[in-house]
DNA sequence: ACCTGTCAAGTCTGG
DNA sequence: CCAGACTTGACAGGT
């Protein structure tokens, strides 16, 4: 199984090369001339977008505050994209030209179960939006938008049933676009995978949550049914003949036993290790998403350790770039 | 150079 | 009903 690793939306060791620089509305609202404060968003936006580029060396989840205010309710009469295409498309041609996965995470703000009809609203223009700049770069719907099914508002079943209902009418390019998480409070992995069932949406497990909210399953015993939600058409949409979009899981370590939903600087290769070489057998490739707090630092840490384990036999072989290959 | 409060946005808990 | 926690990097203003 080969198992390629990324990382999370910024830098910890390359210095000076934040993608994600913004800019507040209250100091937008100091200058005098609006438009010289729009050129100045899209200079940002302009130097977010090349950051992007040099952290893309990697593998590479980008950042959702790549153009900052894009979305605010006092921005709506700005097209960003008008200034900011070529820089986008010039991202875009780099990850196409290297074949890197690259997703998005909108954030918490973006809750599809929710029951207020202007945080639906909202949520799914910030969708929008997220497929709007990976339409920039040009890239196919292979470029995910990974969410969480959201708050549970007293009544669980009845807030996934709302998810499902409210997802179903999404227009079908954000649909395509995305992505199910299980989260380490509220829809645990059995019930994330329950809904991405009835949806025909991938599934991103997320190993971490789900050691921390669980119903006494182990990871791996989910692992067949989360591997199916990967073979439906909306999630293999653009693949092209022959090619499959891999499944996608994310890795990080708790931060102490007193802490233990709190991500860890960097990632324990044992317990990952013993999951990949559960799921081997059966799975020909996974993508990992590192989500430590030491970002590309976690990254390259644990590449060294699973050199070492290598050395040592264990049945890995390190790869090119930040990828594996791991036997059954 | 360093520290602290704040940021557009949601949800949950506890007072 | 409202304040604070959750979680997050970076800005903005202060020392």
């Amino acid at each position: 199984m080969i198992v390629r690793f990324g990382y999370v939306a910024m830098s910890t060791v390359i210095p000076d090369c934040s993608p994600s620089k913004t800019m507040t509305m209250a100091s937008f609202n100091k200058l005098s001339d609006r438009e010289a404060g729009i050129r100045r968003l899209e200079t940002i936006a302009r130097g977010n977008l090349h950051n992007t580029l040099r952290l893309l060396k990697q593998v590479y989840r980008l950042t959702s505050k790549l153009i900052p205010l894009a979305t605010h309710p006092d921005m709506q009469d700005w097209n960003p994209f008008a200034a900011l295409t070529p820089d986008f498309a010039e991202v875009g041609s780099y990850v196409k030209k290297h074949g890197l996965r690259v997703s998005f995470h909108p954030d918490h703000f973006t809750v599809l179960s929710t029951p207020r009809p202007e945080v639906l609203a909202s949520s799914i223009r910030d969708l929008q939006h997220h497929v709007d700049m990976l339409n920039a770069m040009g890239l196919p719907a292979t470029a995910k938008n990974n969410i969480h099914i959201g708050g549970a508002y007293g009544d669980k079943p009845a807030a996934a049933a709302r998810f499902v209902e409210q997802f179903a009418v999404l227009p079908q390019v954000l649909q395509e676009r995305i992505t199910l998480e299980n989260d380490d409070k509220t829809f645990n992995a059995p019930e994330t995978l329950e809904v991405s069932r009835r949806l025909g949406l991938p599934m991103v497990l997320d190993i971490h949550h789900q050691w921390v909210n669980n119903e006494g399953e182990l990871p791996w015993e989910l692992w067949p049914e989360i591997l199916k939600t990967w073979q439906t058409p909306l999630a293999q949409r653009d693949t092209l003949p022959g090619e499959w979009l891999p499944p996608k899981i994310h890795v990080s370590s708790p931060r102490s036993p007193s802490d233990p939903r709190s991500h860890a600087d960097g990632v324990e290769p044992a317990p990952l290790l013993a999951f990949l070489k559960r799921i081997a057998a059966d799975t020909p490739a996974v993508d990992a998403m590192i989500e430590a707090k030491a970002k590309d630092g976690a990254l390259f840490d644990l590449m060294e350790a699973l050199k070492e384990l290598a050395e040592a036999g264990n049945g890995i072989k390190v790869l090119d770039g930040a990828s594996v290959n791991i036997e059954p």
